[in-house]
DNA sequence: CTGAAAGCGCTTACAG
DNA sequence: CTGAAAGCGCTTACAG
């Protein structure tokens, strides 16, 4: 925005047209449908021609001020340095670049004061819509910007309100697949590390966990670990894990399977002798594990292009009724289901 | 963008007072040392209230339109999901928020036409400024960058380009920190693996690596791997290392020392004692390795708060001279340095 | 097929 | 201390 700008007006000038004439010759080349306005074949021509030659490029912020749009999303992450979260990012920002969206990010830290703040922020700013991954205590906020109709998709996270898009993993599904995978291994006690929060993913995850293990006359128990206190409270967990001599554990979410298998190891315990392992989602830091880890692979491509697909959909269209996307998870064997 | 938003005009009407007026109370509510446009105190404080009771937020797109000024950086690094990035990205997200800033992001994967792209469109979208990580052959746009006087600053990588601002670690001492560490450790042959690409820092780390070792009597030798086909090149290199018998290695770049760290893994060597071995840049990759990884540590939140104060600098007053800062590593001691 | 005009919401010299 | 006016660059009914 340093330099002057090459304007519509100077466009006309130099082809001897108004500004108006320049705008929809513009306009209406990339629409070849329409053509409301029909400009001339050959003034189009020398309009656009002048344009190229100029390298012009329209003004945003006065497009935005008429248009009342921006072209801009804002996507609202967990925390952006989490595996899970910057690669739904970098899909986000890749396909929303092409679809000429620009994207501004933002992490809550599972705080919901700060969710609210940036949503604000990006409100403010002329975000056009929003995709969410909601925290805990985020129903309130969320119910808000439903009823003003701010296009958004919630993401990985569901909440408690009606009236948004939501793209989902099926997590019950994921628990069980990892629990049938560990049991056809001939493991007989499987417990889930999980997190205090109140989750959607997490809960579900828990139930289809219980649900499985239910199902196959095992006993569930779920032991749960803080988030703000995450190394040190997964020792503790994995501690009573072992007391009361689980042979295999399947862990709620990335950062609880990284944080575990670090504390299993400093313990002593091998994988997947004395315990086998599926992760949720794989990570690079199993790279350098000597025992490869199984693990519940979620499908980040489909979560980015579903969520962004909602968003662009409900800005041009806010009537459009509201989806739910479940997409399904996969299960990537290794060496810690033990026994394969 | 979606509701109707509160205007100025409105305030005006409500407060029976000027658009302008409104502007000005609005605009020195924040300035308390200028002043310019005085507005009676009482009458001030009438139109701050009826603004603050309809939670009035100016309209970001006529702003800028106006003061052709968007608040907005562009961030181009090289891949956001490398973590020195996405802690850089993080904290450079986390400080804009603050100075009210938004930050668009974007990845190159050091490809010098992609990087223009972004840069284009970012500028077309109205970016104030520019933080850029230059890649390979990316002196051209740069130069041009530079001419064009647009605010930026370059960070991470060198690029030979004159009056403009950098922000870089002192790659030859972080080199010859860790070449030292290991010689001190009793290591006699120390190799580096570093890249074939032709990017600054990792010029610069080599050359301190071949000053510091043939300062303490040894022959330096550097093997460079591709960055387009990291697994397998690193594979080959490290072959090629273990065969010419080295008994240290330092790492030019975190993606390298990953790779190289996972490759010894494969071929059965153990760190320290057949190779002991130095990282750049920490990653939590490196905890489940079951020997604690010596590595460079960059100074992000340096980077990150250099970097954005530099480009902010620059908006506001672009006839500033450019600087050039170089930041300070530290080493990180850790098993893998062998005999500490 | 083309032009003149209004207006999006804001800021800022210019008067008074 | 306050108001009227112009203008940032674009789009779009409304005329012709």
């Amino acid at each position: 925005m340093v330099e002057k700008h090459y304007t519509i007006k100077d466009i006309a000038r130099e082809a001897g047209v108004s500004p108006a004439l320049v705008s929809f010759a513009l306009n209406n080349k990339n629409e070849n449908g329409s053509m409301r306005y029909k400009v001339n074949k050959d003034t189009a021509k020398r309009i656009l021609d002048i344009a190229k030659a100029h390298n012009y490029k329209p003004n945003n912020a006065a497009r935005s001020l008429r248009l009342r749009r921006s072209r801009t999303i804002g996507v609202i992450l967990s925390d952006i340095s989490n595996d899970f979260f910057s690669g739904i990012a970098r899909r986000i920002e890749n396909e929303a670049f092409q679809a000429n969206y620009s994207v501004l990010f933002g992490s809550t830290d599972e705080n919901a004061e700060k969710l609210e703040l940036i949503i604000n922020t990006f409100l403010d700013n002329g975000a056009d819509g929003l995709i969410i991954v909601p925290c805990e205590n985020s129903e309130g906020v969320i119910a808000r910007l439903a009823k003003r109709q701010i296009p958004m998709v919630l993401l990985d996270r569901d909440v408690d309100v009606a009236d948004v898009n939501k793209v989902l993993l099926d997590n019950e599904l994921a628990a069980k697949m990892a629990v049938q995978r560990l049991c056809e291994n001939g493991r007989k006690s499987v417990a889930m590390v999980s997190y205090k929060m109140e989750l959607s993913n997490i809960r579900h995850r828990e139930s289809g966990y219980v649900d499985s293990v239910s199902e196959q006359g095992g006993v569930p128990k779920v032991y749960r670990a803080d988030y703000s206190n995450l190394e040190e409270s997964v020792k503790e967990v994995i501690e009573a894990v072992e007391a009361d001599g689980a042979d295999a554990i399947l862990f709620a979410t990335n950062s609880l399977s990284v944080a575990g298998i670090k504390a299993l190891g400093k313990r002593g315990a091998s994988i997947p002798e004395d315990v086998a392992v599926v992760a949720f989602d794989g990570s690079e830091v199993f790279d350098l594990f000597p025992t490869s880890i199984a693990y519940i692979k979620q499908p980040i491509e489909d979560f980015a292009h579903t969520a962004l697909g909602l968003v662009i959909d409900q800005i041009d269209n806010p009537e459009l009724e509201k989806k739910t996307v479940l997409l399904s998870p996969e299960i990537i064997g290794g060496e810690s289901l033990g026994g394969e």
